[in-house]
DNA sequence: ACAACTATTCTACGCGTGTAGAATTAAGAA
DNA sequence: TTCTTAATTCTACACGCGTAGAATAGTTGT
């Protein structure tokens, strides 16, 4: 049940994964030695531990993700708001939003005003 | 930096809190038993941590919070957004609306609305 | 076959959190 | 003051995750 689970470095390793898979262990490696610098070994750790929890395969040093990005996204927003704002989207929302402080771009606005529509029961 | 972080359980644990404040301590972990199956010492652990950490504070058995639900909240609405969606709350609510299964209520839906306009900039 | 380099696993330590028994202390009843 | 009960702390263990050195296995050029 909480296999689901995916700690932030893990993260962050598998957003380099979804943006270049296919891509070899060495590259992804040398990737997060740049962007994060992490040891060689630190990331086939993570490597590892990602395969084992079934995230993602290591074929002949080929990795390739196999749960897609938006699943374990929809996964961490449904938890968030179920375990922490009793499972009400306007609660999180409110609570993001906060008192004044945060401000939407008439972009975002927009985009978020037509998902809704879209989402509401009539 | 990494102070404003609570567990899961502990969460739990600050709902309480937040619900009866000021409340015995004794009482809590009655409470927490009823409802978590907790043991009295696990209470009192976590009552422990979360005060060391400043979240709580305990006089004479009577426990109150410091922090408020909205801050902690806020903190880690935020905090999910930022880490995992690019700070974008349109990204987080579609990724929760998800495609199709997920319905508003049509209150849910007008209470998002208000919100959004009120914080959109114009 | 051997050197050299790459890939992968093993082992390990620290920290936070969940959980709780044992021990200790404080407070009230008798 | 002593017995009892409630409150609190101590100690501990497990697990997940971040991190990485050491050891081992695999590949390739010569």
């Amino acid at each position: 049940m909480k296999d689901n689970s995916i700690g932030e470095s893990e993260f962050k390793l598998m957003e380099q994964i979804w943006d270049h898979s296919p891509i070899s262990s060495g590259e992804l490696s040398d990737i997060c030695e740049q962007i994060h610098g992490w040891k060689k070994t630190t990331v086939y750790t993570m490597i590892k531990r990602l395969s084992d929890k079934g995230f993602i395969a290591n074929n002949k040093s080929i990795i390739t993700y196999l749960v897609r990005r938006e699943e374990v996204q929809q996964q961490q927003s449904e938890e968030m708001v179920t375990k922490n704002f009793q499972g009400s989207l306007p609660n999180f929302v409110n609570s993001f939003l906060g008192n004044g402080n945060k401000s939407l771009s008439k972009d975002d606005a927009a985009k978020l005003m037509d998902m809704i529509a879209k989402h509401t029961e009539k």
